[in-house]
DNA sequence: TGCGCGCCTTGAGG
DNA sequence: ACCTCAAGGCGCG
């Protein structure tokens, strides 16, 4: 079952690297609640955009299959401000070699670096995930329990002002809205980068389009509520303090303590928006977001007493429910909060023949304990 | 200084 | 129709 997939229309020939899917599963990875920006346009094809390039993407069990969309004709979109760098000419795009590892810039893929480097970047296919679930399996049962239903969660390395902006819009806020928000944002703000059946693709919107003069205004008007004010003022925050993208990017060398520290002084951006990119975008694998789902999960297989007394997420519980998690899964403590997550996902909920029971015997007995 | 509480937008789901 | 709650952050006491 390892043969090419039919060919689609204006889309390179499928190529394909070596993943198994222990070491991957795409409908985990790409909608588990790490992107937004993923959909399954076909069952077990998954088209999205990456590094400022239409994709499509499906697996065999032995490999990752990728073509690429033919890009329209350039258009600059309306929106697209006039703050914005100069358009970069053809086959002189943009570099970022911070760390050594193949810089993906959210803006404009890079002529020269292999589309196949930059999916490997994305995946982060050099980190072994098998052995890492082989050694949290090893320490925690409740992990080993979930592992055999969840294989193949992967923490994508992203670029860091989508991360950022994305997960600015997930507070207070559920899945299916965050989706839609993220869709609009991009669609007002991205440059258009081509249609497939009647789905347009947009690159995800610059700081510049973000941070303009009447963006508040406009985002109030596309449904983002309070968070149009974090997502401008961080636009111009990142801009004015943080050294543009290249400063954010630059955060993916220095260490957690500090990434974090910088991220915090976003409006917006709090403890657990700030792991998140922290753990999705800067490389820092020991990044736990805690949200109130996690808390629950903590206190109901980890120990009551983790975040005692508290009503809510506070930044003493997330401080202990992540060093506990840190101190029992290791240095790769978030990639192991990510499994656990998506395994909590409702969509994601198994038919359990014990649930219904334990539903009915609860209803059964509840007028005894209610009273 | 550390901590917890109420409020903020919108809409999906019960 | 009505209510609650959602991958939270922030100002305040």
């Amino acid at each position: 079952m390892n043969a090419r997939p039919p060919p689609l229309p204006r889309a390179t020939p499928w190529r394909a690297l070596p993943c198994p899917r222990a070491e991957l599963r795409l409908d985990l990875a790409l909608s588990g609640g790490q992107t937004f920006r993923w959909s399954e346009t076909n069952p077990g094809y998954w088209t999205g955009v990456l590094a400022g390039r239409v994709w499509t993407l499906t697996q065999s069990e032995e490999q990752l299959w990728y073509t690429l969309h033919e890009e329209e004709k350039e258009e600059v979109s309306k929106d697209e401000d006039s703050l914005s760098e100069p358009p970069l000419k053809k086959g002189r795009r943009q570099l970022h070699s911070e760390t050594g590892r193949a810089g993906v810039s959210g803006e404009r893929i890079q002529d020269g670096l292999d589309p196949s480097q930059i999916l490997q970047d994305y995946f982060q296919l050099h980190v072994n995930l098998s052995a890492l679930y082989q050694g949290w399996s090893y320490t925690d049962g409740h992990f080993r329990n979930i592992a055999v239903k969840f294989p193949g969660v992967r923490v994508l390395r992203q670029d860091p002002v989508e991360c950022l902006f994305s997960f600015i819009c997930t507070s207070n806020n559920h899945l299916s809205r965050i989706t839609n928000m993220i869709q609009h944002l991009c669609q007002s703000f991205g440059r258009r980068l081509c249609q497939l059946d009647t789905k347009t693709y947009h690159a995800f919107p610059s700081l510049q389009a973000m941070a303009g003069k009447d963006k508040f205004a406009r985002l109030r008007e596309l449904g983002f509520g309070y968070r149009a004010r974090f997502i401008s003022e961080s636009a111009r925050a990142v801009l004015k303090t943080l050294g543009g993208a290249a400063g954010l990017q630059h955060l993916r060398t220095v260490s957690y303590e500090q990434a974090r520290h910088a991220l915090c002084t976003l409006p917006g951006v709090g403890a657990k928006v700030a792991d998140c990119v922290c753990l999705m975008a800067l490389d820092k694998a020991q990044a736990v977001p805690v949200d109130t789902h996690i808390w629950q999960v903590a206190k109901r297989y980890y120990g009551q007493e983790l975040g005692m007394g508290a009503r809510s997420v506070t930044e003493r519980v997330h401080r202990e429910i992540g060093n506990f998690f840190r101190s029992l899964w290791g240095p790769y403590a978030g990639w192991a909060q990510a499994v656990l997550f998506c395994a909590d996902l409702k969509k994601y909920e198994s038919p359990d023949p014990d649930a219904k029971s334990r539903c009915a015997k609860l209803t059964q007995s509840s007028p005894s304990v209610l009273t």
